[in-house]
DNA sequence: ATAATTAAGGACAAAGTTATCCTTAATTAT
DNA sequence: ATAATTAAGGATAACTTTGTCCTTAATTAT
């Protein structure tokens, strides 16, 4: 569905929003292993979501790292998404037409608008907090670690 | 969602089905100009259809080229994501966890399941034959030019 | 001030995808 | 048989994505 980049970039963010603040601040090593993400990768991807749309913050120096405001932990992950230059794939169309429209639809188009229409609405509805909330309760998981 | 190549495959199996038949076949020139692909490269996927999956057929030689056969023109399009590699897609997870399962789910899983449900059921009753018969029709297109 | 720590940023390498071109093989028409 | 036509297949090029590494800049602690 997405690129690897946009993948790190959404489970990075939720790590983050779950255990940076602005006292707190998490390191890209300890970013990347929780997430299981190779660390220099990971990096230019959150350098990337703090230039773009400005998800997250960073400082430089010892007890640096990245973290998130109350704010921007609101966000919808159609904000990643964005940030990610992955909005693109919410507007295409199955069969590759140059584009999506209602005027000059592709054979699929009728039943797919309707299912593209959900995953674009559960992408603005559901917010990073959400998934850092439910990520924190254990039930559910941002890594392939066993522990 | 998919890849050029999968694209392209779609595109050229719905317009081989809406006129490639055992006497009358057509060549990959002809295909690549209605679905406005590249001609080479369509060339290798329909190679591919052939020889994975058995979705279309060719011979060489004067008047030879593409067609399909009754039967493969009612696979479900799934067949050709199947012969496309595709498959993988339909099973992964959206944040890009090793597998997607109900037992160590990612935080967007419960959500995005629902939505994965209807994708691959639109894929799966949905056939070439329905896809090809729409655009005779004439209402769907598979292809950006004009006319 | 100096040293230590951490992100930012640039250069580059590796791998994958998309695309082209050329030669070969198959088939048909003459 | 020969020539013409068309797909098959191999080699390779162009581009994109993914990933690494190294130097620089910012910040903090001593
Ligand atoms: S036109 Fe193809 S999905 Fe909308
Ligand atoms: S585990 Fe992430 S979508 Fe199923």
């Amino acid at each position: 569905m997405f690129s690897k980049a946009t993948e790190y970039a959404l489970r990075a963010t939720i790590f983050i929003a779950q255990k940076g603040t602005e006292d707190n601040k998490i390191g890209i090593g300890e970013i990347s292993k929780a997430i299981d993400s190779p660390p220099s990768f990971t990096a230019k991807i959150l350098q990337a979501l703090r230039k773009n749309n400005k998800i997250i913050w960073s400082v430089s120096g010892p007890n640096g790292g990245f973290y998130m405001t109350e704010k921007t932990r609101k966000l919808p992950v159609r904000a990643i998404l964005e940030a990610m230059g992955e909005n693109e794939m919410l507007d295409k169309c199955v069969l590759g037409l140059a584009k999506c429209s209602e005027t000059k639809p592709c054979p699929m188009h009728s039943k797919y608008k309707i299912i593209k229409e959900q995953l674009i609405e559960l992408f603005e509805t559901k917010t990073i907090q959400h998934l850092a909330d439910d990520t924190k309760n254990g039930d559910v998981f941002i890594s392939n670690k066993s522990k």
